[in-house]
DNA sequence: AAAATACAAT
């Protein structure tokens, strides 16, 4: 078949180099196995032994490994490594054990190998030896070795011995400091981190794609300083590569910034750089948080295109993009459709009811998730609770609170005690929410006073809400929302001076209400409404369409509420004012520029106040359009005059 | 004949 045997070397170690699939790699390894001379190659048994381990074979891998009658250290280095990449870090640290009794001394190639396992399985023990043993024969000095050794210590916590190395190395690369930014990292030593992309900067080692991925961990809810400083190493990066743009939407979504991820991922496909599943796992959120649902859909579009699925985390990123637009039937769909659900996959659909007020459904499908065997964690216990209160389900909640602390021994977290204070409290038991504060075991953060002081705004309890205020106003003096609520306690209950006192408090703090913003997704653009928003190219006919609007509504008996805002204004602006929130902006731009029929959707970053509560319900059915305000604790669905919340929000 | 750091959720 082959004119020489050389040839047939060459063409079946470039055949190897590629990783072919395991059916031609069993048809190759035949052949090899029955030709005299190729048997005889040793670089032939390295590449099958490699493409093997490459498939996941390493049964196979070893057992090649093993029939090779004169071996040398490039197999061990090879087994140790297949056993490595494949998470077997025990077994590839006995072989390495074993290769001196056959003779056969570890050399530049194994340490940064071996070092990489101890890493991984983070086992300080071995690593410590090794670099004993690197130091007695001065591999110490190599750059691999040496960079495998600032990657251990870093993994096992050791910043100091890491930086040691890394201070002694007498040549260092990009990849040595990366490893010490990572470990850094990783330890939560985030200013050290950054300290140390800067100190390489000034070293002239550029950082790269490596350097980036590294920071991560340090770049999750952090300044807009560093987030910029991420965003130039991405700008500045010599060649983008797929992971550097998956990278930087992560550090953007992990930042509170969803537009930006999404205009960066945008970005991405102009660029014609095609997404894998990382990317659109990362994108994902952002569309949940923006609500960009056509985005969203698109996005899982691709992924049935792309073959992505089976792929357990995507596939939750799809549910919780559609639980968190609102959309229950998709949500439900994707779940129903996946192979295997996970403890994630229950806690989204189930969360996904409960903020869509479908508590009895919440509740059901969490009892269903014990029925079959899950065992449901502190996040799920989270999602249920929450699905009590916001469907007014007292029972149900303060069984599950008991079910989590006495069958599953959760303890509970500050979370799970700001689900029961806001389940009693909008339950109308302010005083028994107020006691179960009391005798919480931790201290109360600002959820839980929060959750209370909502209740007492609700149920007009101005003695109670007087003692949350006060320590909200301790805790978060910068938080314009609790003296909004309080203010509206004095308001409802006619206390003027208290209402102007309130007033005058936040002025002289220099503290400004939080605007309000609503987004509304349209032609697969976002747009954006700020409270009493003039800067849209449409604003006159925005507003004229309004006015009509509210002239309609006040047929239907439709009375401007007052007590909702903030006094901040004068008396007769007050029914202007409360006129132009953000919400009732975006509702009425959405009527003008879709189809009559479509439902509307919108996201806001505050809670949705009684006025627009009670003027999306009439403008649904005045417009005869579904309307879904999503706000900063549940959905509305708003249909012909009635709201999914029952008005109990 | 063979190499090290590094991207994903409730």
């Amino acid at each position: 078949m082959h004119d020489s045997p050389f040839l047939a070397d060459e063409l079946f170690g470039r055949v190897l180099d590629e990783y072919p699939d395991i059916k031609t790699l069993k048809k190759l390894h035949a052949k090899i196995f029955f030709d005299q001379h190729l048997h005889q190659n040793p670089s032939l048994g390295i590449k099958l032994m490699r493409a093997y381990a490459a498939n996941g074979e390493i049964r196979i891998t070893r057992h090649i490994f093993d029939g090779i009658p004169v071996k040398n250290v490039v197999f061990f280095n090879v087994m140790i490594r297949s056993y490595v990449n494949n998470y077997r870090y025990d077994d590839g640290l006995l072989v390495f054990k074993t290769m001196s009794s056959y003779g056969f001394i570890p050399d530049n190639y194994t340490y940064p190998c071996v070092l990489k396992a101890c890493s991984a399985s983070q086992n300080l023990w071995v690593g410590l030896q090794i670099h004993a043993a690197v130091v007695k024969i001065g591999l110490d000095l190599n750059l691999f070795v040496g960079n495998g050794l600032v990657s251990m210590y870093g993994k096992c916590d050791k910043l100091l011995e890491a930086r040691q190395v890394l201070d002694e190395m007498p040549r260092r690369d990009v990849v040595s400091w990366n490893s010490m930014v990572a470990g850094y990292a990783q330890n939560a030593r985030f200013d050290d981190a950054l300290e140390i992309c800067r100190e390489m900067e000034l070293l002239r080692q550029r950082p790269d794609v490596g350097t980036m991925a590294s920071l991560l961990p340090a770049i999750t809810n952090t300044s807009s300083y560093n987030v910029s400083y991420i965003k130039r190493i991405f700008d500045n990066l010599v060649k983008k590569s797929l992971v550097s743009w998956n990278v930087m939407i992560t550090v953007f979504v992990s930042n509170s910034m969803p537009g930006e991820a999404v205009d960066l991922f945008l970005q991405m496909e102009d660029c014609e750089i095609e997404p894998d599943a990382v990317t659109i796992a990362s994108i994902l959120p952002a569309c949940g948080d923006l609500s960009a649902l056509l985005l969203g859909r698109r996005l899982h579009r691709y992924v049935d295109m792309k073959k992505f699925r089976p792929n357990l985390l995507l596939e939750n990123a799809i549910l919780d993009m559609y639980a968190k637009c609102g959309c229950l039937e998709e949500a439900s769909e994707v779940f129903n459709s996946m192979k295997f659900q996970d403890v994630v996959s229950w806690t989204s659909l189930i969360s996904a009811y409960g903020r869509n007020g479908q508590g009895s459904e919440a509740v059901a499908l969490f009892a269903k998730m014990q029925d079959l065997g899950m065992s449901p964690d502190s996040v799920a216990f989270v999602s249920v609770l929450s699905a009590c209160s916001h469907g007014g389900l007292l029972d149900e909640g303060k069984y599950y609170f008991k079910l989590m602390t006495d069958k599953y021994q959760i303890v509970p977290r500050l979370e799970h005690y700001s689900c029961m204070v806001d389940l009693l409290g909008r339950a109308g038991r302010v005083h028994d929410a107020y006691n179960f504060v009391k005798e919480m075991p931790i201290e109360p953060n600002e959820r839980v006073w929060g959750a209370l002081l909502s209740a007492c705004r609700v149920y007009s309890n101005m003695e109670i809400g007087l003692v949350a205020a006060d320590k909200l106003f301790q805790m978060a003096p910068q938080q314009a929302g609790y003296y909004v609520l309080l203010s509206n306690i004095y308001a409802k209950a006619e206390r003027w001076q208290e209402v102007t006192r309130v007033r005058s408090i936040m002025k002289s703090r220099g503290i400004k209400k939080t605007p309000g913003v609503s987004n509304v997704e349209l032609n697969h653009k976002i747009y954006t409404f700020l409270a009493g928003d003039r800067s849209h190219p449409k604003s006159k006919e925005l507003y004229e369409e309004l006015d009509v609007l509210v002239g309609k509504m006040k047929e239907l008996g439709y009375v401007p509420e007052t007590d909702s805002a903030l006094h901040d204004v004068e008396e007769e602006d007050k029914e202007c004012h409360l006129a132009v929130h953000s919400e009732k902006l975006a509702i009425v731009f959405a009527i003008l520029n879709s189809e009559p029929g479509t439902t509307i959707r919108i996201t806001k970053n505050l809670r949705v106040c009684g006025d627009c509560h009670t003027a999306a319900k009439l403008i649904s059915k005045i417009s005869e359009r579904e309307i879904v305000v999503r706000d900063t604790h549940r959905f509305h669905h708003f249909t012909n005059g009635i709201c999914s919340c029952g008005d109990y929000w």
